[in-house]
DNA sequence: CTTGCTCCTCCAGCCACTAGAGGAATTAAG
DNA sequence: CTTAATTCCTCTAGTGGCTGGAGGAGCAAG
């Protein structure tokens, strides 16, 4: 089976110009090329650009990534690394889940209050003008 | 009243560095300068400085806050301007928390379905290298 | 053979900063 | 007054994770 880098794309949802960026990184190892030239991809490319992917759509970094590309091409080891990624970047979501509540607990309060008059009495550019509106200080 | 960029820095929880940045891009503008070349600013500058710093704080672009600025200047128009932009920053910030809530369930499923033994059969791997293993394929 | 598509490399840009080099000006201490 | 420390100046480049475009070459179909 051989594939160019078009077909490779279709068949992951990765464009090709991200499919080169990963290979410049090293997220992707560089594939043979054709008498042309040519990228040419087989079946674990495929897999490997899916795994790629797939952990970037849950948010990992590219540095985790790499991690665990090279844990899954270990599968002798113990998984505990796996387990320490994973949930580092859990505690890493939770943070941003929390982080971004906050701000919307605040955002919506003060998008309640304003009174749809004019600029001068807008409780919007109020708050935003005079921090210590705020309920919570701890940004 | 004039002020170093170290001390308007210190006033307003924003780094100097980030005070000329400001100035490149046209949030703030450009203040007159002492003799020997250094920038001297005042009330009005350390005013809209803290309402940039807590709009960004909130989450605000800088095209957004450029905006916000602007309507700041004029009191006497409605402030239903400043209500679209409120509220389309609070819904672009209810959508990054949704996504980031349907993550936060996949990984910590994937994270509590690891049994601790080799990578080769680690659910974190299995889950990231076969997309069909998740739960909701939305994304 | 030509048309149109895909692919190639290289470079620039996105966002909102942040950091560092190399030099001038100011301030504090001696 | 001199020196040393600190602050400030401009300019450039880097961050992350791509994305887009220029300009050119390969390749498949009609």
């Amino acid at each position: 089976m051989e594939i160019t880098i078009g077909e490779l794309s279709k068949r992951t949802g990765v464009l090709a110009t991200t499919v080169r960026y990963y290979e410049d990184v090293g997220l992707m190892p560089a594939p043979p090329r054709t008498a042309g030239g040519r990228r040419s991809y087989g079946t674990a490319h495929v897999a490997r650009l899916a795994f790629i992917r797939h952990a970037r759509q849950l948010g990992f970094e590219v540095d985790a990534i790499r991690e665990l590309l090279a844990l899954n091409a270990r599968p002798d080891l113990p998984c505990a690394e796996v387990d320490v990624i994973a949930r580092r970047h859990l505690a890493d979501v939770d943070g941003r889940i929390e982080r971004l509540k906050a701000l919307r607990s605040e955002l919506s309060r003060m998008v309640d209050e304003c009174g749809h008059g004019r600029v001068g009495e807008c409780r919007v550019i109020e708050v935003l003008s005079d921090h210590g509106e705020c309920l919570g200080h701890d940004h």
